[in-house]
DNA sequence: TTTTGAGTTGTTCGA
DNA sequence: GTCGAACAACTCAAA
């Protein structure tokens, strides 16, 4: 009897799952393991770190119980694993990010002769893989997108009818209990992944050109947090999709995630720091970074993408770019504050997504905006929350307003009771930002 | 080799 | 109200 190690990370899945289908040809049974590593667990808050916890428990139960969640270092864990189960080999979807890479070549080490397997990776297109002609990574979105869509679809990995699970014989000490969040996070598992994207694909994307970007109507796909683990995988939905104007601008928003994460993968420093720095002068995080984590700025649309954040540990796209403007350009603050409490609270949480994200708000990122791009919290409200649905929901001082008024509640007479007077006034804070930039130029 | 045009997500100002 | 221009600098691929 021939024993492999299937080591999960992002890939709580098993269909479509290449790196499982390597593990099973290698021997005759497989022992799912995943490793609870404290360099991951600290940065990823009780959001993201309780619904990894229940799709740890779907797959355990997926497995026939014969999933292993231990503690520990890796470099230490999976050879102590590979030595107790007598395994051969051990498999796992590459990780090409800045920690992943270098903890997967530690691991490689210390297994010795035990090879490391990697197959396949938790994105469309491996990251490193699509360069231009010369040889050298993309640095803009179009041309990425254009090379992406050449190669061609890959088709998803059959999922197998048969599988010899295994606990290899080692004690089961469970999945840790939850943290502690008040955050309602969404149901755990892959039979609740793929429900959620049939739902999207059966009513949703159809209108998504138009719709993704109405905060307010709430139908964007929400699949972010199992594509973050892996529950999903971006081939799977690629597959599924037609050429439709709504399904075409989707896959291009999953292409976005491959985008960074190559970008990421070949500058692991950005996930810290500028892509390319801009030398602006930031003001410290103070009282008003406060005002902005906590949703009391005085802005509308931002209170309510803040609080939502906090709620569901998850915000609208164009919602988490309207905040993030008025973090770097209204309050002058280094993106890599507002990153840091973002992936604290986002179930949805990807390094590289989240940074480059900021980054392309801040003006510091591969294919930035231009630093005159400050978003108006006023007009993005009118504009994308016309009716102010939105904001009723998530800013109920606000509830009564008219359809007006509520994107500028300081044009009521009183301001509703328990809302805050703006912290800045926008139009100041933008020239600010300006002259801030025309400054630095010259550095 | 050089040139040219286009490039996720915006705002303001003045005609 | 609507519309075009201006607000940089740089990447990339096609011509």
């Amino acid at each position: 009897m021939t024993t492999s190690i299937l080591w999960f990370r992002r890939d709580l899945r098993l269909a479509d799952h290449p790196a499982l289908l390597a593990a099973r040809d290698a021997a005759d049974e497989v022992v799912p393991v995943f490793v609870l590593d404290d360099a991951l667990r600290g940065p990823s808050g009780p959001n993201r770190l309780a619904f990894l916890y229940r799709n740890l428990r779907d797959l355990h139960d997926r497995t026939g119980g014969a999933l292993r969640v231990v503690h520990g270092k890796p470099e230490t864990t999976i050879p102590r694993l590979a030595r107790e189960t007598g395994a051969e080999s051990v498999h796992v979807s590459g990780d090409s990010g800045p920690y992943g890479s270098a903890r997967d070549q530690r691991v490689a080490d210390a297994l010795e002769d035990v090879p490391l397997v990697a197959t396949g990776s938790p994105y469309g297109v491996t990251p490193g893989t699509l360069t231009k002609s010369d040889g050298s990574p993309y640095q803009v979105f179009t041309p990425f997108l254009r090379a992406w869509r050449s190669r061609g679809l890959r088709s998803p990995a059959l999922t197998p009818r048969r599988l010899s699970w295994s606990d290899g014989g080692l004690p089961d000490s469970g999945v840790p209990r939850d943290p502690s969040t008040s955050a309602r996070l969404p149901e755990p598992g892959e039979d609740a992944a793929r429900a959620a994207w049939a739902a999207f694909r059966d009513k949703d994307v159809s209108d998504y050109a138009r719709t993704r970007n109405d905060p307010g109507a709430d139908r964007t796909s929400r699949l972010s947090p199992y594509l973050k683990y892996g529950v999903l995988h971006p081939r799977t939905l690629h597959a599924d999709l037609g050429t439709s104007e709504g399904e075409t601008v989707f896959a291009q928003e999953l292409v976005w995630r491959d985008f960074y994460a190559d970008v990421l993968h070949h500058s692991p420093a950005s996930a810290r720091q500028d892509l390319r720095p801009l030398q602006l002068d930031y003001d410290r995080p103070g009282k008003r970074f406060e005002a902005w984590q906590e949703g009391r700025t005085g802005y509308p649309i931002v209170d309510a993408g803040m609080r939502q954040l906090l709620a569901e540990g998850w915000m609208h796209n164009r919602v988490r770019m309207i905040v993030a403007s008025f973090l770097t350009k209204d309050l002058h603050v280094w993106w890599p504050h507002g990153a840091r409490h973002f992936m604290r609270h986002l179930v949805d949480g990807d390094l590289a997504s989240n940074q480059h994200g900021w980054q392309w708000t801040a003006g510091t990122g591969t294919d930035a905006s231009p630093y005159f791009r400050v978003f108006n919290p006023v007009t993005q409200g009118q504009k994308f929350d016309p009716d102010g649905a939105y904001i009723r929901r998530w800013v109920p001082e606000l509830r009564l307003l008219s359809g007006k008024a509520i994107h500028e509640p300081w044009t009521c007479e009183h301001l509703p009771k328990g809302y805050p007077e703006r912290i800045v006034d926008h139009a100041a804070e933008r020239q600010e930002a300006l002259d801030r930039y025309q400054k630095a130029k010259g550095r």
